[in-house]
DNA sequence: CGACACGTTGAGATATATCAAACGTGGTGG
DNA sequence: CCACCACGTTTGATATATCTCAACGTGTCG
């Protein structure tokens, strides 16, 4: 049951025993990727998706200077580059953050499922929008927030999302990222995401052992990153409080 | 027609006449919407989505101070809110800049569509998935360009946008958004914008008149802004000279 | 005519980048 | 076992891009 991590906790989108059938069925290949390699480049057709079984991935945009603009994350439980099935040629890279293990299922096999079973074509549909909703909330985030937001916000999601698939105590989650990483997902440079850090552990909001992240004031940390979880529609909210009412202002 | 104008020009998921027809008959209502209004916000719940006919539209995300990010700009031909189909509930708000026309197609309609025909939905899907790698060009134009890149590449973007459904004339196309709606598209202060601007009329790569603009030097503005329209995912794009490889660098 | 939205300009403040260097730590080979 | 190296983190000093505040001009619209 590979699949099994596939869209859990995603209220309207979760998968049926069936489901979750037809997709194990329908992996061709569960292959291990190392640490730190580029597994897709933009450009590139490809006639599989693959969804992460274990380990950390991420999706990238390079400019020509090399420097580099993460786009996503990906977690075990999350499809990689299912965009790619309707798109067919990829706009960005994809690689591994540590060494993963994936899961291959060929468009082939999806174009057949989606016909027979529409209900899993809208569920992998949803899956691909909320890719688009966490796009849409990096953009927020780099585009109005502090460099401290922006990494309390990062903070944030990565916990939330952990969480949902069981990979948190409650308080502390495994985060295998560097800080020249964290940089490259908010738009700052390695150095300013250490000076970050470091006031986030002064203020008790954060602290980390071994790439162990502990956030003991989450409600705190959400605040400093004005962060909500709704984007990720989850069926179980970490935090009790949210869907607050936001103002609409004025443009700046 | 009025389903004429959709995924015009995109390779892979051009509709057919009969799709076309199909959609057409989906259309419950047109409405004209006043300029600068909000539509739809965060939170809320919908069961229709509709498409700009006529206009300039914008989706946002808000933060507490009232600071607006736009996460998109939809122009005629263009779904502002097909994902709310999928997820059913909106992560952010959707509004008008220009007064607008749009076109209404009931969820429940589209829910019988691509049960039969599939064809239909993958391209519905594309559609939704062409939002998903504008987004990423835009977590990218943010975090990782200059100011003055960041506008260049928006420039090109939309006039790359506008040239596929005809509203330009080769250099000219008609751009009614202000400079600060200009900011809250780029991470950028509307004054810091407007200096921005006028580098570029310096360098002779842009000129407007009555929202007018200009870009005599498409080329010129497209390398200033690191721009490349492989994400638009156009059967015919505008600049010939593309798909150049990019350099994977290291991270910062 | 006044109010308002938009563009423009100036001066000064500040957040973040850049450059440079040192430090720990784990791994590797001799 | 030690020397060495690669990698990530940390710190300091300085540069610079962008923001903020403030003011003014211009056109439009009621």
């Amino acid at each position: 049951m590979l699949s099994g991590i596939l869209l859990a906790d995603r209220g309207s989108a979760r998968l049926t025993v069936e489901e979750h059938r037809l997709l194990d069925e329908a992996i061709t290949e569960v292959v291990d990727v190392p640490a730190r390699s580029t597994l897709f480049r933009a450009g590139d057709q490809i006639d599989v998706s693959a969804f992460v079984v274990e380990g950390f991935m991420a999706r990238f945009i390079a400019d020509r200077t090399g420097l580099r603009q993460l786009v996503a994350v990906e977690v075990p439980g999350e499809f990689i580059d299912l965009h790619a099935f309707p798109l067919t040629v990829l706009d960005h890279d994809v690689g591994t953050i540590t060494a993963s293990r994936i899961a291959i299922v060929p468009h082939a096999d999806l174009d057949r499922l989606i016909v027979e079973h529409p209900d899993l074509g809208r569920k992998l549909w949803f899956s691909t929008l909320l890719d688009a909703a966490q796009h849409r909330q990096w953009i927020f985030r780099i585009g109005r927030l502090s460099a401290l937001a922006r990494v309390s916000h990062f903070l944030c999601e990565m916990f939330v999302r952990l969480n949902a698939i069981g990979r948190t105590d409650g308080t502390t989650f495994h985060l295998p990222m560097t800080q020249a990483d964290i940089g490259d997902v908010c738009g700052l440079s390695s150095i300013h995401v250490n000076r970050v850090i470091r006031q986030l552990r002064d203020q008790n909001l954060y602290s980390v052992s071994e790439k162990d992240v502990s956030l003991p004031d989450f409600e705190g940390l959400a605040k400093v990153g004005n962060f909500s979880e709704r984007y990720l529609y989850l069926r179980h909210p970490f935090s009790a409080v949210h869907s607050e009412r936001i103002a609409i202002g004025a443009p700046s």
